[in-house]
DNA sequence: AAAATATACATAAGTTTTTTATGCATTAGA
DNA sequence: TCTAATGCATAAAAAACTTATGTATATTTT
């Protein structure tokens, strides 16, 4: 950690990404997942995470649906049709930025 | 481009990396130079690119020269010696960044 | 020679995205 | 029974940028 502030700006991606993978999630599962996924380097804060959502909702890219477990509610989430399509062009948009930041910090390229 | 956010909180790391490989540049080098090594996906623009240069001098990591070339004055920054362990440091982060964020998105781990 | 573009710095207002700090409520575990 | 985990949410503040603007010199194009 301490490298949080590299991950702003990626936020929807990740998200969109996970609900590409998994169908559907809810807010504090998706926490989790990404926690498990990255060994714990990335933490999700809930103050950007559900405003995140509800901005890809608003935005027609997820589609929510509430279901009640034991006495405690959630929100599911899913990707629209739209947000399937948006998904690949930010899946596409990352690998590219990754290509380009490797390429500008790989030690290999030093002496240029 | 359109991915320009995702470029967020890297700014500073691709300037100390620069430095790093160059010695000593002024702003507008820097702007070019990254245009160029990017094939214009990114371009830092001098709004996000002087404060972040005022600030890496603020906090010490880099030291500024003042030469006048013809009748314009260009600012030469290079690293100071904390700049250069500084930029070690940011250079990891941004590897370990870029692993993590390879791993979450590649569609290898799609089914995970 | 004039006009447009490139070089070179800078800052200020506004936007976006995030962190930090709360708040509420239920459930599981020590 | 107290604490931690689960689950949602929002508001204030900070961070890092974009966009717009300003100034001035140098070069290239028409």
């Amino acid at each position: 950690m301490g490298n949080q502030k590299l991950y702003k700006g990626s936020l929807q991606t990740i998200i969109l990404k996970l609900l590409a993978s998994n169908t559907k999630m809810y807010g504090y599962e998706i926490t989790q997942k990404v926690k498990e996924l990255t060994k714990g380097e990335l933490k999700i804060t809930e103050g950007a995470l559900y405003p995140a959502l509800h901005k890809l909702e608003a935005d027609g890219l997820l589609d929510v649906e509430v279901a009640k477990v034991g006495n405690r509610l959630r929100k599911y989430y899913k990707l629209t049709e739209n947000g399937t399509k948006e998904t690949a062009n930010k899946l596409e948009e990352m690998q590219d930025f990754l290509k380009t930041m490797q390429h500008l910090v790989n030690p290999k390229f030093s002496l240029e």
